[in-house]
DNA sequence: GTATATGCAAACTGTTTGCAGGTGA
DNA sequence: TCACCTGCAAACAGTTTGCATATAC
């Protein structure tokens, strides 16, 4: 989807929530769609505050939360837990649904869509009454890259534990 | 699995990691193993506090917090992340793996085991390079008993933001 | 003009940690 | 005995909130 259009769709939400185009939410919306990566709350924060934003905005962390919630309610932005305490965000608009591969090693973050497994969670919510509202699917790994690492750790003798 | 000797498995855990069976940690697994409901540990903190667990034996949280880490460690226990910033505990031995239905309106949590599923998470993880070391799936929606109440919330006329 | 936003700092939640004293093997 | 544990309270991270001020419409 074109950037133009994402960006007016954003101010047609606001203006439908009666809610205002600040210059604040402005800069956390065109920084949080500039990027392709997942990134958190903080991180968002963090660039903004380090200029890394050639507009140089900077905003307050209570504002990049608020916004960040204003636009995953409005369904802009998704998010997934990282499993440890932490909301990575991403956004959705012109990306089509996917699911996410974790390398637990060197944390890089793949995604995929697979339209059986899709099916058979519909399958699966029908079967036990459920309607389904959404899912999270997250598969944690070794990643291509990190597969050697882990083997050559094995391999040097084991100092971990459990 | 028979309590008897999920509780002897323990003791040999404790015993090949050098750790000590101490009386919290004894009061801690068994009151784990009593329930077969999910809890956060702060759940389990209360119901021993409140004397719930016949015992009274009372544990810190620091304690109920570094023994559930453990049994985590030791594969006793499993957890899921509530996906709003909670880790949710159930115990696996004697329980075969699955997956969760979360109900978004009452809580409820139904589980369930797709083997089509886990082989298709399989293959994605292999067509990626990944090594599949785990994986989370919740399937969250509407039970069968809330889905009555939320189509009459609907038909009472939204209030609802976003 | 006024409802809505913002920034700040303080509060909150779930969890972890340092340390002094206690306890199981 | 002595390494390992515990309880406490303080520290932490991520996030939310109350309130006075600022701003879009």
């Amino acid at each position: 989807m074109e950037h133009e259009l994402i960006r007016a769709r954003f101010e047609a939400f606001l203006k439908t929530k009666s809610l205002k185009l600040t210059s604040q939410r402005e800069a956390i919306f065109e920084r949080a769609f500039a990027t392709h990566e997942h990134f958190t709350a903080e991180t968002l924060h963090r660039w903004m505050c380090d200029g890394d934003d050639s507009r140089g905005k900077t905003v307050s962390r209570a504002t990049v939360y608020r916004t960040l919630g204003l636009l995953e309610d409005a369904g802009f932005i998704g998010s997934l837990d990282t499993g440890r305490g932490e909301l990575l965000y991403e956004h959705l608009l012109g990306h089509e649904h996917h699911d996410h591969l974790v390398c637990i090693e060197c944390g890089k973050i793949d995604e995929f869509r697979n339209d059986m497994i899709e099916d058979l969670q519909e399958k699966v919510a029908l079967d036990h009454g459920f309607e389904l509202v959404r899912h999270s699917l997250r598969l944690e790994g070794h990643c291509k890259d990190c597969i050697k690492v882990v083997k050559q750790r094995k391999a040097a003798g084991e100092t971990s534990r459990a």
